[in-house]
RNA sequence: GGACGAUUAGCUCAGCGGUAGAGCACUACAUUGACAUUGUAGGGGUCACUGGUUCAAUCCCAGUAUCGUCCACCA
């Protein structure tokens, strides 16, 4: 016998031992013979993760998908692994050590990277132990990691990841060169574009004076729509806007659009850039492009290729000289010559208006001597303040309106004096970057990396999904896929860091560099005797992580695992990471794996977009808001099954899973509600675990439970099918809880309680049938509790649960589902009526059944028992009237009566019966007006129509039978 | 600036051309019988708004409003 209640702290473990010591889940385990392969590659956690809810929402779908795949006896295989997550492990162990008062630097690399290991060895399972609490059915004996065993270079991790890297190379579709990246400043690294997030902040433009050289001057006008003269003075300046004054020092060129007829008579003419010391300020050239925006500013932007996107563009297209300001850290360089020997360097370049190479450049610092080795806004601020004190910022009154709401609010209000001259600076919302790891601003930087040719990667990848090969589920995720696939940039894949892959490239003292799988092969290609030098750089985490489908299965060998799982079935994953992730697995999927026509194989055929898992009302969860409920934390007070039955009642499509704690204790419920139920057929001697056959039941009760479970179990594997995971979860839950608990279990005990053997013994056999199969149903869903309950229940079982057979619809009885359905209508009216005419629950009732014909007589009689039970009825009898004083229901076109005289209610009852008969007159005029309308006619589909006949005539005969009721009723209470 | 999604019961959400559903919450009743982590019954909705298509619209189309998210952005 069970236990009262069920105890998860307990069972989980017990049961996770069952399993693992049977080894279920390894590959291929419990499959039928030929099965056909079904496999998930897990989204590799990052190596210093823990649990939380978002893990657990995905990981628990992939579990439900791979369970249910597993009971068909299909080859399963749902592959784990963890991600070395570069920035986020370096992070982590450097903060580690700042807790030590050690830096990464007191270190050598080799040092480094050793506590890192040393640190994954201690706690990096951490996140695989919490996934196995959650039941996760990985093949855990075949776990990977991004980076190997130990990262040595022979480890086929490695290996995939150098071959990927070299091959690319050797087709031109990864190359190195000098770009304008975005830089982190806190990690002193390249970032890619996908790492960058754009923050709306409250910002500042400047607009300063560039006084033209050698005192010239322009005469400046301004126009309106119509031409208009608005403006004309005679200026010695270009004046500037700019949200960085900082910068300024490294402008190449003051660019107008090439159309803007202000600046027209200057173009071609050098301006000064006012700042640094007056004797060695630079001379820059006015020249024209199609970038700058005359109605933005003054019209007239300053080009600072090294720092800005835009600006490298215009620089890049006139051979505008970049200059370098900053170093790893955003402080102003203070390397290189003195700034008066650079300073002249660089007013040469502008003067000759020929840009040397751009390591030549890269070699000049322009920072003036008092700035250097400051903050990038430590700089800014004196960079203003020196503008500002020597009278260059543009100057306007305080009223004005560009200068904000606060400033307007200062000016006079009685009409009198002008107000004072302040300098322009205009409050303005900007979107800042900010590094998403970091969360500094991030500095775009001119610096060498190597990069991947996504472009030409990207276009198979936009075909297979284009043409069907791969569908995203839900289906509108494929625009977000198309649209970022579209407009790809060249991925920036070296990071300067020292956790990750270090990038298979040999330097000479010359900088001229091999790139092979191994140093030997680097030699090589350099000759004998030549120093090489490793490339210091590693390569982005997500390099790694594209290959995940093919290189976990053993590539680049043809492993049997490879040829048996590739392409993988179906990923699961979060929206945010389908750039990140999902597009980088295509694109090197669809190069690397090829059949043998030589076409490109997608890593899998469908991605699954899961919601993402917001608190209740409706934020992200995150550490620093404190809003996040804890998964395991969840686990522990409702069961690990709650929540996984939670999780997957809620994973809708296309909307954000809003959890509200109270809805896990529901579930909780949910289980216990089974648990009693089994403990109840134990009660009854209910037999599980035997081989029955359903189709030899006769008796309508079980012949109709039988064919509700068929119907549950299609409902609930169409559902999966479809990844409709809320649906599949929602019909397992209305089966179990409201038609087999609520209506079966109660309609066995009568059974029970009789003496009919035969009834009894095909009742007991039938019930523990529908058991083992709401048992197998829930098993994907509530792994511990349905796994304990399927060994509790029998003595001996061939297979663990999770092995055995997925439910399929074996009985489907129309003639028993109507009897039934006809029993709990009756039940339900009966009670109905009794509750609402305020008779006492404990009052048993007689019940006459007034001109039944023969099916409604056999009705009563196959179903008495259980009517008296369930309805609290006493007698049954049959009359050729309608007795006086009795509350009256019609149930299947019949009038059953409740002779209750002194008992009824009897305005409770004439009410009762009003309120039935208005909304049956309702129906009647609907569908009355609906068939009087000839086009509805004319138009409706014959099934439609028929609906409506149908609808129509019963309830004008319910009417009539209602109609009477309340007459009987109503000349019973006068007379 | 572009794109996507949402708007349905007090709350959280399903549904989606053919008479509006669930869970929670709420109300009333039931107490030793599998289960109070329960049972029975009940109340509660112009399906955001405005047009259009249709015999028929919560559902399809167009527009509006509000909210949310993503992408791209102006020095």
């Amino acid at each position: 016998m069970l236990d009262k209640n069920y105890d998860a702290k307990s069972v989980e473990p017990r049961i996770a031992k069952a399993w693992d010591d049977a080894n279920a889940f390894a590959a291929g385990a419990g499959a039928k013979p030929d099965a056909d392969p079904f496999c998930i590659v897990i989204p590799p956690p990052n190596v210093t993760g823990s649990l939380h809810m978002g893990h657990a929402l995905n990981n628990t779908l992939q579990d439900i998908l791979t369970r249910y795949k597993r009971m068909l006896g299909q080859n399963v295989l749902w592959q784990p692994g963890m991600d070395h997550a570069g920035i986020a492990t370096q992070m982590v162990v450097e903060r580690k050590l700042a807790e030590e008062g050690k830096r990464r630097t007191d270190f050598t690399r080799e040092e480094f990277v050793e506590k890192i290991w040393e640190w994954k060895a201690q706690s990096g399972g951490t996140i695989f132990n919490q996934l196995k609490r959650l039941g996760a059915s990985c093949d855990w004996s075949r776990e990977k990691f991004t980076m190997g065993e130990k990262g040595e270079a022979d480890d086929p991790m490695v290996q995939a990841v150098m071959k990927v890297f070299v091959d690319l190379y050797n087709e031109g579709l990864i190359y190195r060169g000098k770009r304008l990246v975005n830089w982190d400043p806190h990690f002193e690294t390249a970032i890619s574009d996908l790492e960058v997030e754009n923050v709306e902040t409250e910002g500042h433009m400047w607009h300063f004076k560039y006084p033209l050289a050698d005192g010239a001057t322009y005469e400046y006008v301004e126009k309106d729509e119509d031409g208009t003269v608005t403006l004309r003075e005679t200026r010695d300046y270009i004046s500037i806007a700019t949200t960085r004054p900082e910068t300024m020092l490294g402008d190449g060129a003051v660019a107008v659009h090439t159309d803007d007829e202000r600046y027209a008579p200057i173009v071609g003419k050098l301006c000064e850039i006012p700042v640094g010391p007056k004797e060695h300020r630079r001379l820059i050239p006015i020249i024209t492009d199609e970038y700058p925006d005359p109605d933005f500013g003054s019209g007239a932007v300053k080009i600072t290729g090294a720092h800005d996107f835009n600006d490298y563009m215009v620089a890049k297209r006139n051979n505008i000289p970049m200059y370098r300001l900053m170093d790893t850290k955003a402080a102003m360089r203070a390397d290189g010559a003195p700034y008066a020997q650079d300073a002249a360097r660089a007013m040469e370049i502008a003067k000759s208006g020929n840009t040397p190479d751009e390591n030549t450049v890269d070699a000049i610092n322009l920072i003036p001597d008092d700035l250097r080795g400051l903050d990038r806004y430590e700089a800014r601020e004196k960079v203003i303040e020196q503008i500002t004190s020597e009278g260059l910022a543009i100057m306007v009154p305080e009223t004005d309106p560009r200068l904000g709401p606060v400033k307007a609010a200062l000016a006079p209000e009685e009409g009198g004096e002008v107000s004072a001259l302040v300098p322009l600076v205009e409050k303005n919302k900007m979107q800042q970057p900010y590094g998403d790891r970091s969360k500094v601003v991030i500095e775009p930087m001119l610096t060498d990396q190597w990069f991947c040719d996504a472009e030409t990667l990207a276009k198979p990848a936009l075909a297979s999904v284009k043409e069907g090969r791969t569908e995203f589920v839900p289906k509108s995720w494929e625009n977000t896929y198309f649209n970022w696939m579209e407009n790809i940039q060249p991925w920036c894949i070296s990071r300067q860091l020292w956790w990750g892959h270090r990038i298979p490239a040999w330097f000479d003292d010359a900088g001229k560099f091999y790139v092979a799988m191994h140093e030997a092969g680097a030699q090589a290609q350099a000759g004998e005797g030549v120093a090489l030098k490793r490339d210091e750089d590693v390569l982005d985490t997500w390099f790694s992580s594209a290959l995940w489908p093919f290189s976990t299965l053993g590539w680049p060998k043809h492993t049997d695992a490879l040829n048996t799982y590739y392409p993988t079935t179906v990923l699961s994953t979060a929206f945010d990471i389908i750039f990140f992730w999902v597009a980088r697995m295509m694109m090197m999927g669809l190069h690397f794996m090829k059949d043998e026509d030589g076409r490109g194989i997608e890593p899998f055929k469908t991605v699954y977009i899961h919601p993402l898992v917001r608190d209740k009302l409706g934020q992200k969860m995150s550490k620093s808001k404190g809003n996040g409920i804890d998964p395991l934390e969840t686990a522990d007070e409702y069961g690990t099954d709650a929540l996984r039955f939670t999780l997957a009642i809620m994973a809708v499509q296309g909307r954000d899973v809003k959890l509200d704690p109270q809805r896990i204790a529901g579930y909780r419920n949910f289980g216990t509600k089974l648990w009693n139920a089994t403990r109840f057929a134990q009660m009854n001697d209910v037999v599980t675990g035997e081989d029955f056959d359903p189709a030899t039941a006769t008796y309508p009760l079980n012949r109709w439970i039988l064919t509700e479970l068929g119907r549950a179990a299609a409902e609930v594997t169409d559902a999966l099918e479809r990844y409709r995971f809320n649906d599949a979860a929602g019909a397992a839950y209305r089966f179990v809880w409201n038609t087999f608990c609520d209506w079966h279990l109660e309609l066995l005990k009568p059974v029970f309680n009789g003496d009919d053997e035969a009834a009894k013994a095909e009742a007991r056999a039938v019930a523990g049938y529908v058991l083992d199969q709401i048992y197998a149903l829930l098993h994907p869903f509530m792994p511990f509790m349905t796994e304990e309950l399927w060994q509790q229940t029998a003595a001996k079982r061939d297979t663990l649960l999770c092995h055995a057979d997925w439910p399929v619809a074996e009985v489907n009885d129309e003639a028993a589902a109507h009897s039934i359905n006809w029993l709990i209508e009756l039940v339900s009216e009966i009670r109905s009526a009794r509750s609402e005419m305020n008779i006492k629950p404990s009052l048993m009732v007689p019940l006459v059944v007034a001109n039944g014909d023969n099916e409604t007589r056999a009705l009563f009689d196959t179903h008495s028992p259980a009517i008296e039970r369930l309805a609290r009825v006493e007698s049954i009898a049959f009359a050729d009237s309608v007795p006086d004083g009795a509350a009256q229901i019609v149930v299947g076109g019949q009038t059953i009566c409740m002779p209750l005289a002194g008992l009824v209610d009897f305005d409770a009852e004439i009410s009762r019966l009003e309120k039935d008969l208005k909304g049956i007159e309702k129906d009647i005029a609907q569908a009355q007006g609906k068939l009087n309308n000839e086009k509805f006619v004319a138009n409706a589909p014959q099934a439609v129509i028929e609906e409506n006949q149908a609808r129509l005539a019963d309830r004008q005969d319910r009417k009539a039978k209602v109609s009477a009721a309340l007459k009987r009723v109503r000349s019973f209470q006068r007379g």
